[in-house]
DNA sequence: CTGGGGACGGGGCCC
DNA sequence: GGGGCCCCGTCCCCA
């Protein structure tokens, strides 16, 4: 499940969760109430108007090659992770049993850590372990200290769930993605990164910055407005290989394939 | 059931 | 090395 802290959401929830009392510690980025509309409309660049010709692919995508989603291998490495990282943040608000919340972030690492990256890391994810002991047995759980090992040439775990990066900074952005920095003042929301922040402001501030070319339609999410394109497209991205019947976004074509392709086209 | 929109996450690339 | 951004992808909801 790649939406890592994602729990299915209630309808209620899903437009107005309730995070306020998640956050007792400084985030690293919040946007202040009202909107900080000034830094967020210097930072969205003005409405884009994509190239049709490259948002349109005439190619149609092997559907057994096309997208290595690789969804088995992430949604149940990822579903190892939500256990851990519920456990970890002692999350407390349950109500209404949607579990939607983000994690908790961490309160501020303690200021006896050294500088370097590594402690730092250590640092930034280190307050989740409350009462926790020296940083010895954090390296341990971190797997930092292999990492400095030219010759051993281990990966970096993450201590959250040992997923395992090659570099640092690879760890260090994954570890974001547990310890949400990125809070949202509105509604309480916490984000891995500034930008998730920002498109999850557009909700709050109906901010569209992205127009299709081909119709009057605007989207606050790019990523939204390239499936969007693909629905002026006759021929879809996405291919059946039984019925040669194409779609827009792959999960129509697992659905299309799960409930059973009739062989021929509709 | 299908198609589409909304919201969001992660990895990779570039500066 | 870090941040911003892009791309790809998924899940949920609704018409």
């Amino acid at each position: 499940m790649p939406r890592s802290f994602l729990v299915r959401k209630s309808a209620c929830s899903r437009r107005r969760p309730n995070y306020s009392e998640l956050h007792d510690s400084s985030p690293e980025f919040t946007f202040q109430q009202p909107y900080d509309q000034a830094h967020l409309l210097a930072a969205i660049p003005p409405p884009e108007v994509l190239n049709p010709t490259a948002s349109l692919p005439t190619l149609i995508w092997d559907s057994l090659l096309a997208p290595q989603a690789q969804p088995v291998g992430r949604a149940s490495l990822l579903a190892q992770e939500i256990p851990k990282a519920v456990e970890l943040t002692s999350l407390s608000d349950e109500d209404s049993g949607k579990g939607s919340q983000p994690p908790s972030p961490p309160s501020p690492a303690p200021s006896s850590f050294s500088s370097t990256s590594a402690s730092s890391l250590e640092a930034e994810g280190y307050a989740a372990f409350s009462g926790l002991g020296p940083l010895p047995g954090l390296k341990q759980l971190a797997g930092l200290s292999g990492a400095k090992d030219p010759q051993s040439r281990k990966a970096f775990n993450c201590k959250y769930c040992n997923k395992e990066y090659i570099s640092l900074g690879a760890l260090k952005m994954h570890i974001r993605s547990h310890t949400l920095p990125c809070v949202c003042s509105t509604c309480g929301k916490a984000f891995s990164r500034p930008w998730l922040l920002q498109g999850h402001v557009r909700t709050h501030t109906g901010e569209k910055p992205f127009s299709c070319p081909h119709c009057s339609r605007a989207f606050a999410d790019r990523s939204n407005l390239r499936a969007h394109l693909q629905t002026h497209s006759d021929v879809k991205k996405y291919q059946c290989k039984t019925c040669s019947r194409t779609f827009s976004r792959m999960s129509l074509l697992h659905k299309h394939q799960e409930s059973g392709c009739s062989g021929g086209p509709r």
